[in-house]
DNA sequence: TCAATAAGTTAGGCGACGCTAAATTGCAAA
DNA sequence: TTTGCAATTTAGCGTCGCCTAACTTATTGA
């Protein structure tokens, strides 16, 4: 077998917990420095006596780099893996919703179990059955089998200054009722949204959705993630 | 919440383990008398020993009914859940053929691991997307969301007498190379087959399957199950 | 009837992951 | 520079599933 198709084909036996651990700490990274035994108990809603643990054993298996308190970042080989539980996450959401009827508030919390039970070929077989759409219902760029991404940071609506355009790019997801709120509001990625109140102290930011105004929440728009609009208008 | 919907909903967090047990325990209920510790090891591929205690586990829960030295029976609880484990397997293999243009032979390997991690809701929507077939791609019959299912036990090749005409019912899945040698032979489920010639001392058997002769041995016979043609020829 | 053997169970362990309680460390503010 | 608090780690433990080795039971056939 070759070196390629091995690295394909034999995703190495993580555990369960191993790939959440990854999946966490690659989420941490992305906002910022290394991932703090704090912030990966709080995302794992586990104590954080029970990471120390664990993210030793994943360093010995040279998934992470690790200081005593000094926090964890991802080695290439623990950053890949990570990816492709992402990607398998990814996938089964959109597949979920374009080929299964799901709706978009749903499919986080089946994902989050199937992720850890399908293949890579069967991710690649929904993939294609859905024209390889290259992000998930919430706007999360999907991996690509070849373990690339293309993560780009974004703004979040609370960045934006009065009277700005933008297109909305990416929504939060695990919280299901956050995502029914945005869906009654229009919220949803691809929408094109313009600033039109700020309220101070981080207070409500109004928008004009389509033909609508909306009034959200400092919280809300922080987790909204925008990209600037297109049109020049 | 009504009772019933709890039934169906809350699908009582068995493990992994725990819901392998189970369907070994009905697959061997289901071809004879009790389940013998050996039994169970062997069709789990664990040791004897390990069988013991959690056997004693289970019927801790209620789910089996379990006397020392004399095997074990799975109670009404044990076998609903056995069921719906069976269920979602096979749904899931009867999904993965029709759906995702998955091979027969390679369905059963999946679906071991998807069946744990897969909702009802998902299952019964993969059911309806493919038009809620009553048997998975080897035969089996699939349990139906409410817990009931058609178990006809019905005889193999090697059963029967010489001349007689059978329908291919059901296979034996879980050996991939199996599944391809039928397949060449042209003996899926649902394909007629005449008995041409029987060589005595539990020896090969010669069909007819369509225009072609086959001669399988018995081994390969006592796997492949049928049901008298409906033919009155 | 009883002894040989096969089947099953008990005893004792181990690894993976989680927890709580009790140190320890690092940093920030006084 | 010191102190006090928050973050982290260590210590000690529990559960789930599995294992091997040693013992016990059931059965069978001589």
């Amino acid at each position: 077998m070759s070196a390629v198709k091995r690295a394909r084909a034999s995703r190495p036996p993580l555990t369960e917990p191993v790939e959440d651990y990854l999946k966490a700490i690659y989420e941490i990274e992305r906002t910022g420095a290394a991932a703090s035994t704090n912030d990966i108990a709080q995302r794992l809603s586990i104590a954080p006596a029970s990471v120390t643990g664990m993210v030793r054993r994943l360093a010995g298996q040279g998934l992470l780099a690790y200081e005593r308190y000094r926090g964890v970042r991802l080695t290439d080989n623990g950053r890949q893996a990570a990816l492709r539980t992402i990607r398998r996450h990814r996938v089964i959401e959109a597949y979920l919703t374009h080929a299964l009827g799901y709706e978009w508030d749903r499919v986080h919390a089946e994902a989050e179990r199937l992720e850890h039970a399908a293949s890579d070929e069967l991710v690649d077989r929904m993939a294609a059955a859905i024209g390889d759409p290259d992000a998930d219902p919430h706007g999360a760029p999907i991996p690509r089998a070849d373990g690339t991404i293309d993560e780009t940071s974004s703004d979040t609506l609370a960045d934006l200054p009065l009277g700005a355009r933008a297109r909305i790019a990416r929504v939060s997801d695990e919280n299901g009722e956050l995502l029914r709120y945005l869906d009654e509001l229009g919220m949803r990625p691809g929408v094109r949204v313009r600033v039109d109140e700020v309220a101070p102290f981080d207070g409500p930011i109004t928008l004009v959705v389509g033909r609508a105004r909306r009034t959200v929440g400092a919280e809300l728009a922080r987790r909204v993630f925008v990209t600037p609009d297109p049109r020049t208008d």
